[in-house]
DNA sequence: TTACCTGCAAAGAGTTTGCAGGTAG
DNA sequence: CTACCTGCAAACTCTTTGCAGGTAA
């Protein structure tokens, strides 16, 4: 319940109105210990087991993606196919095993400061991301 | 027409027929000086003004997609909503400029040797990749 | 000659959108 | 009360596939 008023608090201070589906999908991504990684089809997966009243997938869509613009959310581009999502947002790198199709994170501590040496004129660096792909 | 002949050699070295279709192909996307970067989009855009005769979007994915399991063409993953390909098929990095959409190959000299200091336990690692966003 | 390739059209996957009805504030 | 949100279905984009006819070797 406290988280509930959390999150509340959190949708409004944003600007986003604090329906019930917003709320059941901030306990999924925010109501854990760790960061997690999804993609779409998990978190509709993820949502049918957790709730009995079902959240369309078009409002699971526009959710995803108004938390995205509102910064509660980092895309992490893999694959064509799919988009996956992190609810850890600082720069960091990922792990994404092959095998499995699961991303992790890695600490910045896993990874030594990623030096560019080069710079194109007029332009400003927005992100440095390293993927490292791993499989059995 | 010597270009061709390396082309037609390219092709059956490596048990692909040198359809005329794929030859064509070869000369958009290896008669250059530079390594060159594209879309699927962008490479039916150039077949149109280049050839006479079209070449259908059909053969244009499947000769893109034998080019990339041949080891031809590498696949850059950027965006979910398109797939970018690289003539450049060794390990190097990138620059993606997000204003024009552009991608910019990085020479190793450019960055640093990422040292990834964590390992996963039975897994090994195929690729380590660095995406540099950058924009005006 | 025959295994492989092309081109079309249809299907598929993932995602977005238009709109009517619902609801937070 | 009203601007914003939801849910449905339809639309959209990019990509893949089945199959009949064509072609390289």
């Amino acid at each position: 319940m406290n988280n509930k008023k959390n999150f509340v608090n959190k949708l409004r201070s944003s600007g986003l109105r604090a329906t019930r589906q917003r709320i059941e999908i901030c306990k999924v991504l925010y109501d854990r210990e760790k960061t997690f990684h999804f993609t779409i089809n998990d978190l509709v997966k993820i949502l049918q087991r957790k709730s009995k009243e079902e959240i369309s997938l078009a409002t699971i869509y526009n959710t995803v993606c108004a938390f995205k613009n509102k910064n509660y959310l980092k895309e992490i581009f893999i694959n064509t196919n799919k988009s996956y999502f992190d609810t850890n947002v600082s720069n960091h790198h990922h792990f994404f095993n092959e095998s499995t199709e699961e991303l992790i994170d890695l600490k910045n501590s896993d990874v030594e400061k990623v030096k560019i040496k080069r710079k194109i004129p007029g332009k400003k660096i927005k992100s440095v991301e390293v993927l490292v792909r791993v499989s059995d």
